[in-house]
DNA sequence: GGCTATCGGTGACAATATCGCACCGTCGAT
DNA sequence: ATCGACGGTGCGATATTGTCACCGATAGCC
């Protein structure tokens, strides 16, 4: 682990619950000595990506975060090209639809188009979606590497949100294998109790998925007939996005969403 | 300079013209040797900074920065409050308003709002505004400490983007007390040779200039009666989004804003 | 084909910046 | 007034970094 790891490791303790950080939490947080943590934070602020507030002395995240997610955009517009298709997939099922994009070890939602239904599931922009416990994170461990995904879950026991929740990994990685064969993943009330989610992977130039399309439904309106609709709608749509992106669709994969769109 | 410093340092290199940079050239821009700045990418990489093209070996700026990105604007929505101001100005004056958000050294265009005329002043989101060439820069050398004004400006000769310019350092600080004393600062033909333009300070919670308000008007339009109107315009909406940050607009500047304003 | 230049990347050692501790002044609560 | 926790500093021991030589691969060129 080198100083810089160390120092970028302190910029994920900022979450939308703790959006400020004083030096010795920081300190406690990441177990690094006061002195190295301020040293660091030093350069952080040096570079723009934390401020600290001149009069309670705690840290946020700074202004360069701006200018450069500006020019990723522009450069590589992810965001603007996925959208359209998360709006389409939204108006044709009805159900609120989000985009889980891939970024150090976390799968956050970076888009999120809610239902046109007033009975709809809400997904807050930016929440973190946890690989066990989502259509998002199960549908990315299920088209990872194998070994990727067993680094992604860890130990175990995962971290359980309600009954429903799988908290050993063993579980997880066995159902993913379904999923994979299937075509996109299946989340029934593993994070919240009253949603239902089905999830399709995304794919980069190099074919390796770095996001999730994923259709959240109300569980009153998730019939089985209505899930396996959503899930083939949510292939499909991550297949076109996938391309839109000049992605590598996997031939396999295609096959798969192909005899979908035939059973159907 | 610690290696986070220089780690974070390479990030700089990105630009629109620039989005993506190899290893070799990364050490050339850079001065460092090819191992090292190896090592800085890496860590650039794992924290989800960088993203590497898997065929081209090439890097960009990678995911991590939407993430954050969104959540500095979910703690700290700079751009969401002052958004409003800069599209009422640019609808009652009809000149293309943009506001220049300060971060690590650089002024950039972090807001912008076309005229609604069809001959107006385009101005490119994420646009650099050089401190010694735009009303945006001069504004803020004006409301900033002496000292900082004096760093940012650096030893000269200034880059010459046309006649107009000024390059000689001392030159840009002396106009610069004028505009202090005015309140708002002008700009005529220094960076773009068919652009007038005046800019406010916008001011933290600390009372330091962190942002501009600007108009950009074409020639055709800038009379010197007009030209007053929209400093004063400015100046007063600058005022107001500070306020509405919970900024702290220093009194002596209020003061000079309704000054302005008894005199219109 | 074979030559050369450049690329991304590796390995190792001497040089140097970092880690960790003790310590300081300040602030707010009790 | 005392105490604890805060942000921040200074310094020696030590781990990380800077530097350089080197590697295989690739692209251009004759």
């Amino acid at each position: 682990m080198t100083t810089v790891d160390k120092a970028l490791s302190l910029l994920e303790y900022f979450s939308d619950l703790r959006p400020e950080i004083g030096l010795s939490e920081f300190a406690r947080l990441s177990g690094f000595d006061k002195s190295a943590a301020l040293r660091m934070l030093g350069a952080l602020v040096r570079a723009g990506f934390v401020e600290q507030d001149a009069h309670s002395r705690k840290y946020r995240l700074g202004r360069s975060f701006l200018r450069f997610a500006r020019m990723r955009e522009e450069a590589f517009p992810i965001t603007q090209v996925l959208r359209p298709f998360a709006e389409r997939i939204a108006v044709q099922t009805g159900e609120t639809c989000h985009i889980g994009v891939f970024s150090a070890g976390t799968l956050a939602a970076g888009i999120v188009v809610l239902s046109p239904q007033s009975n709809r599931v809400h997904v807050a922009q930016g929440l973190n979606l946890p690989f066990h416990a989502t259509a998002s994170g199960l549908c990315f461990l299920a088209f990872s590497e194998p070994d990727e995904a067993r680094r992604l879950l860890g130990e175990g026991p995962l971290e359980r949100y309600n009954d429903a929740t799988m908290t050993d990994p063993k579980q997880v990685l066995s159902e993913c294998e379904r999923f994979r064969a299937q075509g996109f993943s299946l989340s029934a009330a593993n994070f919240d109790p009253d949603v239902k989610s089905v999830a399709a992977p995304i794919f980069d130039a190099e074919g390796r998925v770095f996001a999730t399309m994923a259709l959240a439904a109300p569980m009153i309106r998730a019939h089985d007939s209505a899930t396996i609709e959503n899930g083939r709608l949510v292939c499909a749509a991550a297949m076109e996005a996938t391309r839109a992106f000049a992605g590598d669709v996997p031939g396999w994969y295609a096959q798969i969403v192909t005899s979908l769109d035939k059973a159907a």
